[in-house]
DNA sequence: AAACACTTGTTCTCCTTTTGTTCTTGGTCT
DNA sequence: AGACCAAGAACAAAAGGAGAACAAGTGTTT
């Protein structure tokens, strides 16, 4: 009867969330703070999905002791075989910052969010996420409204493409060419032209490594 | 898939559906999404198949239960599941199943690894993701090697991008358009042309909801 | 230590939305 | 006619949520 999981879908929600961060907590959080995380106003919502949990034997109960909310042993053991091979749970929540438009610097958002993305588009360095806004890497299969990965370095190799801060006013988002005495900026736009700077006025702000769209 | 049960075509198919997708599954499908999987309207209707299938004791009785489609042990034999068990437990784990490429089936990993993408990506229904050969959509921006979200269904709108078999032998991502006497399927590049063909020659596996790129 | 305020877990009622089930109606095909 | 199938209405149960009320724990002040 108890190893028959025969979960809610939020039931699940709540579990996936313990499971994911029972690392980052140094202790069991609270009704209160689980609220929040899920996204409830009601501990008393919260806790019915719990006590599921508890009926099902995937979380120890709480005898009104605060903080008490942990997982069974039973259910710790899960998660080590929840996955087959590689991708294993990377809790590297990558910060999604703004967007990016050529011309304009990058729009900054107030409240930062993270996106959960796979190993394969990111590096081991620290990445963040920008909004594509406009045309300027059309040719090169980058569209408007596409997500791109970044990673944070403020040098790159020729032919790379990177986020570039013009005379620290214009963010923009080109193939980067260095010389000595020049930096070029392409576009991948048949309709737009290099342009060309002297090296001071272009600062790197980061490199392309990967890039998301939706088709929704 | 055989059957040795007296099973309609219809109710074959949900079957078929069920049995193909029990991996894939976070959690089992209400019967709207099921339904939308079918390419249907009305619960009513796939009630009655469902109805079928218990009755032909495919699938476990779910007595009023939400979310209680599921396969009984015997119809999970029909097809040796690899390795079922507590993919449930991780929501947000897409399947990463192969590699479709224009004109031969879609390439099965012997494996299947899981991907932890965003929900800005996806949908609520379930996925999977291939990997792109070839260069039959690149005029969308979907090029040699990038990976694609496909939310798993047997229908589609004029205009979306599906994974199509083609006389249960080839497989390919392109363009639909159906009308009643003919399926065309239209690829994103300019050097190719769009293919016409009878409606129950195309089969669609799926639709594509997202896109990813790696540039390391 | 006693008294107090505050936090937190628990239980409860009332409510909305989602979902499974049962119907009736009508269509198509053999 | 008899099967299969689809659509939609109608209903009941399940799932999810908000908030009040209360009790047990925690911390602070006196």
């Amino acid at each position: 009867m108890q190893q028959e999981y025969n979960l809610t879908r939020k039931q699940q929600e709540v579990l996936d969330f313990l499971v994911a961060n029972q690392d980052h907590f140094n202790q069991p959080p609270t009704l209160d703070e689980l609220c929040f995380a899920m996204g409830l106003k009601s501990r008393g919502s919260l806790h019915k999905h719990i006590q599921g949990l508890i009926n099902a034997g995937l979380v120890e109960a709480p005898n009104r002791k605060q903080r008490g909310v942990r997982l069974t042993e039973h259910s710790m053991a899960i998660k080590p075989a929840s996955n087959v091979n590689s991708h294993k749970f990377d809790d590297h929540l990558t910060p999604f910052v703004g967007a990016i438009a050529a011309g304009t610097p990058i729009e900054a958002l107030e409240n930062i969010s993270y996106m959960s993305i796979p190993d394969e588009i990111k590096t081991e360095n620290s990445c963040y996420i920008l909004q594509v806004k406009g045309d300027s890497m059309i040719d090169d299969g980058i569209f408007d409204g596409d997500w791109v990965i970044i990673e944070q370095r403020s040098h790159a190799r020729n032919g790379e493409i990177v986020v570039a801060l013009i005379d620290k006013a214009d963010a923009t988002l080109k193939y980067i060419e260095q010389y000595p005495h020049e930096t070029v900026l392409i576009p991948a736009n048949k309709n737009m032209r290099p342009m060309h700077f002297q090296p001071q006025q272009v600062e790197i702000q980061g490199v392309l490594v990967g890039q998301m769209r939706s088709y929704k």
